[in-house]
DNA sequence: AGGTATCGTTAGCTAAGCTAACGATCTCGG
DNA sequence: CCGAGATCGTTAGCTTAGCTAACGATACCT
């Protein structure tokens, strides 16, 4: 009995929901349903890999800041925060949290006192490039049942849909 | 100075961290990136959907059960807790910020008074087809800017990518 | 009828997100 | 040169989402 099928794909993908006001009607539908497909993909493989993620003892959130600082240099705190999208309280806390784990540490700023400039540590790389290794591996064990050309379909899917959420993110007027 | 380019891309994209014992190293490589772009591409969709689903005042969490309810007609709340693969607690809670919304609500089953069947309102219906339609529309003025070869590509990359969502969540041991 | 299993809830913890308010620092105009 | 305003990060306090442990109620099975 286990393995269920989560009661069935969730998506109507027959009709746009209402106020379908657009001229050609299937790209709304592709719209529609890609969308939803997105959003449910993405919770499902967050929550997914949250679970493994918590063998480094780590959080998406703090993965994702983490991975910026490593791979960003040195940031400010604001840096940080705008690169995540995030409030500055917000990554207050995280940086916290990753300071606490000895993954990060701060530096004062000479030339102005108010900033404070965030690096990786040595084990912080390490846990990083760890973190990374294990949700390969994982990814890869579902990747290797793909074929070279559902691969490289796979992979230039991913690279728009990078490319789209950039997008969605520029628009989504960040106002600060 | 807006619009800042987020710190770079993040993505090394040159070497897999370590641990790389695949005999097939460009395979690794594309398994890493593809681990990071998933990782930061899911992220930041959900971080920007939020937003938007503000105007909804429904939470992704919310709105993913909502729409596995109004979808997938009356369900308990041990099976939706299942099919979002969270605890039966937290999705107690879900489900009762949604009845406390006027979005869902509990019936009795007569022949098992263990179970509560749960299913959408009325206005749980119209509020899910009203965010639908407004996540829609954001994406859809990022999609828009694709022609047909692209917006084809990137649905085929999403149903490969939903796939392989699915696959490791079949992998990571759900043990319920 | 009584022991066991299952279902959902309650209690209590941590973490992530937010706004509001604040102290410290820098900057710039008078 | 100094005081007003801007900027940065933190603190305080709220909500929501996750979890485990424990529990009451109900069903099942012998």
């Amino acid at each position: 009995m286990r393995q269920r099928k989560p009661l069935g794909s969730r998506m109507p993908a027959g009709r746009v929901a209402s106020g379908d006001t657009d001229s050609s009607p299937h790209l709304a539908v592709d719209a529609a349903s890609l969308a939803d497909q997105l959003h449910s993909a993405a919770i499902h493989l967050l929550r997914t890999l949250r679970k493994e993620d918590d063998a480094s003892g780590l959080s998406a959130p703090r993965l994702s800041a983490l991975s910026v600082v490593v791979f960003g240099g040195p940031v400010t705190l604001g840096q940080l925060a705008r690169a995540e999208q995030v409030r500055p309280p917000t990554m207050t806390r995280i940086v916290t949290g990753l300071e606490k784990a000895g993954l990060v540490r701060k530096m004062g700023v000479a030339r102005d006192h108010r900033l404070t400039k965030i690096e990786a540590t040595a084990r912080g790389q390490r846990v990083l490039a760890e973190g990374r290794a294990r949700r390969v591996r994982m990814l890869a064990s579902s990747v290797e049942a793909l074929d070279e050309s559902d691969l490289a379909e796979l992979r230039r899917g991913i690279q728009l849909f990078s490319e789209v959420v950039a997008s969605m993110r520029a628009k989504s007027v960040s106002p600060q």
